[in-house]
DNA sequence: TCTGAAATCTCTCTAGC
DNA sequence: GCTAGAGAGATTTCAGA
């Protein structure tokens, strides 16, 4: 796979196909060729041309947290004290390390980066805190706002 | 698929399992197989049952916004007026309706839902706004943050 | 440069132990 | 849990639009 780079120009099998994709990831090739009104020869090329040019960015399993022991998901707002690069560029790399954030966002208002956490249950967040997020230097403020109910979780960017 | 419920019990088999698909929703049952140290056949009705039970909720493929004409997000926070069920559950079923809306939590603190919404511009997020959000009854507040930078965009839930 | 048909190779999935 | 094998699917080749 390349690296993402420049825009794409996507006719509207190629458009067919990530829609498809998106939503069935293990569907057969020649199902999908059939879907889209392909051969399956044609499709095949689209798809492996959409993984090269880095539309595709990967294939996935997505895994419900709650059957896995991780049912609690916060949302947790992140200032940093000042907006110097190295907290920033510290910040950012520790926060790759850690496996419970699923999500971090460097955003304009008043948080400097928004995190979405998932998470095993209330004491095993606040050793996420006390353990990781607070031994980082330069954090001003964190504001914890948990999950009460997923209305929704979708990958599927839409297309066009 | 069956529906989600209660947790499952996952030995180490299925963890590795799950940590792979997670990472790689493609890779063959036969290779699957060899890295978790498993017979294809029984790394087969491994993944078949982790599909069944619903830890597995479904394959996807991963799309780069950027490249598909889409690359503005934001993350909004909503209020509604009362917190009358009627307006939730009408506010929940629109939201589910909306495409670019591809998160939505009911969370706590001071905003009562938190969506992130992917896009193509400024203009066509002032036309969510006008044509979708704000013609929702029952909207209090909205305020909408920018999304900078993508410092870590993850789908694997962290298994054990 | 795109397509589809066909040949071939690999994997999936069932059966049986 | 394992091995084996038929059938299904993935991937390449080749020729045509």
């Amino acid at each position: 796979m390349k690296e993402a780079t420049k825009e794409v120009t996507l006719d509207r099998h190629d458009q067919r196909i990530l829609t498809l994709l998106q939503q069935q990831g293990r569907i057969t090739n020649n199902e999908l060729a059939e879907q889209i009104g392909l051969s399956p020869a044609a499709c095949w090329r689209r798809v492996k041309a959409l993984e090269e040019s880095g539309v595709i960015r990967r294939f996935a399993a997505l895994v419900e947290p709650s059957l896995v022991g991780q049912p609690l998901s916060a949302l947790v707002m992140v200032t940093l004290v000042r907006h110097h690069i190295d907290n920033t560029v510290e910040f950012e790399n520790r926060i790759l390390q850690y496996p419970e954030v699923l999500q971090c966002y460097a955003t304009t208002g008043n948080a400097d980066f928004v995190l979405r956490v998932v998470i095993e249950d209330m004491a095993a967040y606040d050793r996420f805190l006390n353990e990781k997020l607070f031994t980082l230097d330069g954090i001003s403020q964190v504001s914890s706002n948990f999950v009460l109910r997923n209305i929704k979780e979708e990958t599927a960017i839409p297309i066009r």
